[in-house]
DNA sequence: GACGCGTGGTA
DNA sequence: TTACCAAGCGT
């Protein structure tokens, strides 16, 4: 995105205000007495995770561990293992290692200093900003997939945002944030939620889109895509397929796995090998005497 | 800045 | 069917 002659951002703070208080969808970490944990979870979970597939496993989650000091009483493993299906379980064990942060640093409450939680583990800039806006109503540019887009249609004028996140998005977004603290509050969730449900990347819902007459994307005649193709990201045969299949079988399991178990969920010995090794470095499983491994204790 | 990191739904 | 996409992070 460029940094130049921006729509003014202010006209579209009305109308999207406005849509979000008609169309926002109800979430659970959304509820008035949902707290900062849920927002957090929510948000680890969301990372790369459509909202559909996450609903079922962070209702178990919230359930069973209601409280950071909850999950930090828990071995990693078993955060591991109640990740489920929703991929990246490094995400898990960085949430993991979040809680015992937050029950050793402070005092067992999600943090609502923007600092403190980018220091956290898992937490980057956009979770960081999100739980500190969602959670704690703070004035916070909350720069994700959906946000960079609708800004770059809406007031850069092209069809796509950059591939990666730039200085200029942050810039944008900061720009564009309205003063007040509350009203900035809901600006970013509103964006984050038209960029989910209206201004999506494949078929974008223009006709049901509030600032349609505003947008700089639209008012152009709506260009195709133009810059580079995007990297398409194999998953056949990758190492992550197998480090998954893996994984699979040690959640399956109530206790440890003799290695013959996981040599028959991939047929090459080499990159089966590679994975294992990958796994235990991240931590993701422990290996145990006599050729036996199991989820991280 | 590019890359590695899971999984499944959708067109 | 293949390819793209989904509330990123850490190295």
């Amino acid at each position: 995105m460029s940094d130049s002659p921006l729509p003014h951002a202010s006209a579209l703070h009305e109308p999207v205000l406005h849509w979000y208080a008609g169309n926002a969808r109800s979430l659970p970490w959304r509820e008035p007495d949902a707290g900062a944990w849920a927002v957090m979870v929510s948000e680890f979970m969301l990372q790369q995770t459509p909202v559909a597939r996450v609903l079922p496993a962070y209702r178990v989650w919230m359930e069973r561990w209601p409280k950071p000091a909850d999950l930090a009483a828990e071995p990693p493993g078993e955060a591991v293992r109640a990740w489920d299906r929703l991929g990246y379980p490094r995400r898990a064990l960085r949430l993991h290692a979040a809680a015992k942060a937050i029950v050793d640093q402070h005092g067992g409450v999600v943090p609502d200093d923007h600092a403190a939680l980018l220091a956290l583990p898992g937490v980057g800039t956009y979770t960081a900003a999100a739980i500190a806006s969602f959670a704690y109503g703070q004035r916070h540019a909350v720069v994700d997939t959906n946000v960079r887009r609708v800004f770059a249609r809406a007031l850069t004028g092209s069809a796509q945002p950059s591939i990666s996140p730039t200085a200029a998005d942050q810039r944008l977004a900061v720009t564009a944030l309205p003063e007040d603290e509350r009203t900035a509050a809901r600006w970013a969730v509103a964006t984050m939620e038209l960029g989910a449900l209206v201004c999506t990347a494949r078929s974008p819902r223009c006709a049901e889109c509030p600032i349609r007459s505003r947008c700089a994307w639209v008012l152009a005649g709506s260009p195709p895509y133009d810059g580079p193709p995007r990297k398409g990201q194999t998953y056949e045969g990758t190492d992550r397929q197998v480090r998954g299949r893996l994984l699979a079988v040690l959640r399956a399991a109530a206790g440890p796995v003799p290695k013959a178990d996981l040599d028959a969920c991939w047929p090459e010995q080499a990159q089966r090998e590679r994975a294992l090794d990958g796994l235990v470095a991240d931590g993701l499983v422990d290996p145990l005497p006599r050729q036996r491994y199991q989820l991280p204790g």
